[in-house]
DNA sequence: AATGAATGAGCGTTCATTCAT
DNA sequence: AATGAATGAACGCTCATTCAT
């Protein structure tokens, strides 16, 4: 496939549209109509730079996972030696992040979601890319886990899986709250539901039944 | 909307169809067509019966839901007095009806998957159903919970929000198992994930760091 | 492929529609659009009931073809035992065929020309369909060669391709007068051309050499 | 429209490239990307020069024939005093021509086999080009004919026609032939099928029947 | 004169929905 | 009540043509 030259204010105008509309409608919902008319340029020119709808999918997604992750700060995670510190403060960061560009972090959210539901050959496609991407994102917090003193009849990996479910789903339930809070614009705002997640990572740490 | 006479027979055979297949290709994948053809009746029974695509999706959910919860004995939650136990029970009993009845377990967990992802008006009003079906499913939990001896800092509700975490989680990999070894037929066959949910369990009862 | 039912006066209307169109300005410039505004069905019907436009072209064929040798009267060839006579015969009775079927001869004329254009998959199926019926056609004209006193010095298979050429040739001729003059009506208004064939023919069998 | 100046180099370039696509892909086939790459030019240089496709089609066609015809030796018709010796000169020089400028060659067969199928008002200019050109081929061959002693029942235009016919015939033949056997590099290789086509001429001059 | 990025009308095709029977 | 033939709006994509530079 030829590289096509693109006027990068065209370029980013364009991401930036796809990845609001992807990441509020789906791929299949979300028309290139819609897309170009929203970024201001001509249905010819999306094809023009990107082949096809599929391939805008997934520079949609380049664009918005390279977006994200260049801001983070990976000292967030390394700097930390304790679990509970290292989670509150990634989950601050993410969060702030999320406040800020609510687009990138909705459209991340979805891709992941709908990929089973995408077209046979996109799938594929994403599927390559994600996993690639969720394995970065996992060996982080893996480097802490292996730190902590662990109970010896514990399996290091029950430990991970397990703190990594409670993060999941805490992520999933802040978003419904983002989502139905829309007037929480500062980390401030989210000083309750970061204290909730920090009471149950005590709770795996230190169990929950009374002995 | 006039509510139609409709004939039983014709009625279950077009709900067990599209269950199927909604259940394997989604919403937008499944087509009125192939439903009405696999199920033996016309397309146009079909919009007789339901009007449009997305009433006859919200049927089928009505439909998958109540056929999964009428086949669940309740006994095995409100019996159990201790929660490895009731959980283990449970999530035995869980897979044992998703075995038993696939098609109308994958349809809810598919529909549940796709929800963000449908047309704008009939995302709201299967939000609105699902919402209540989940609160209905953690209540039962929520028993169980409350009759266990809490350490005294704990909440309540962060602790059966983190049970829910890991099960939800164990579910979802139990899910993804289930689908790599279509050769598992039997409880037996899945001793192995109910003993890694079992470890997971006690972590959460009692801790994982050593103290 | 399921065999869809067709309304028989729609079938023809969209035949004969297509017939014309195709015929007139070939595969490529003809439109699905403008097939069915003048058949007077919905362009949706004639996907509904041929698949594809390559499809459409198809079943034009088939019918074009079908509808012009169905009408043939083959004791014409057969019963001839001079050659001047079976493809003088035989010339105008495919003249008054075409005089009174301008649309599924000229149809038939234009495929047999454009096959090197047709899209690739469109080309192969056509050429297995005009491959069979060419065949069929020759021999007819086969037959009453071999009957014929040949000179010992002349081979038979130069005798019938240069007879074919000449034959080929005076079509291509009246095809382009026919044209010129749509006032020509009858076969009367033809036998000036016919009389140009016969003169060619007995060239062909006496030479034009003095000798 | 204006007469625009044109850099004589890229102008060949342009002709020679869209030479070549035309006469492998046809017009429709060929798109103005394609011929503007491999010609090495922008392709606004192409509508800045041609107006539009049609009209670069039709400037191909002209520098096609004239590169063609200018090329053409006349002692070769004109010194033969007899037909077969003419024609097969003739005829083998053709091929040489072919063999030694085949892009421009195969646009002219191409240009004369497609020109029915041409968008409406293409097909109507290329249709005036066409057949002056066709009526100066004919020239050539008359005035040998005039020289023959033909039998005084035979009109000459009859015998002009059929050898027309007999020639035109061989000729798609020979091309057909030449295609299927690329190995085939030098006018030796063709004698065979320069000898059929004197026994052809010769069942023209003497007759086929026996007497 | 020359570029090539950008346009948008137009194409073949899909499929939920309608409606005459 | 039930059918299924028929519809047509909507979609992704193509490509000759334009125009600012």
């Amino acid at each position: 496939m030829k590289e096509v030259v693109k006027d990068p204010k065209k370029e980013k105008k364009i991401l930036e549209t796809s990845t609001k509309l992807f990441g509020q409608y789906g791929y299949r919902e979300t028309k290139t109509d819609q897309i170009a008319e929203e970024a201001g340029v001509s249905k010819g020119l999306l094809f023009h730079y990107y082949g096809n709808k599929g391939a805008l999918y997934q520079a949609t997604y380049v664009y918005a996972s390279e977006f994200f992750y260049q801001r983070i700060d990976y000292s967030v995670w390394t700097k930390a030696s304790d679990l509970l510190e290292m989670v509150v403060d990634a989950t601050k960061y993410k969060i702030e992040l999320q406040l800020t560009y609510p687009h990138e972090f909705d459209f991340l959210m979805k891709a992941y979601a709908e990929m089973p539901l995408l077209p046979e050959s996109l799938k594929e496609a994403m599927t390559a890319r994600l996993n690639a991407d969720v394995h970065h994102n996992l060996t982080l917090t893996d480097e802490v886990i292996s730190k902590l003193p662990l109970r010896p009849d514990v399996q290091e990996s029950d430990v991970l899986e397990t703190i990594y479910a409670v993060l999941t789903s805490e992520t999933t339930k802040i978003q419904q709250e983002l989502a139905q809070h829309p007037e929480w614009k500062t980390i401030e705002d989210l000083m309750p539901v970061i204290d909730r997640m920090k009471r149950k990572l005590k709770i795996l740490e230190y169990g929950f039944i009374e002995h």
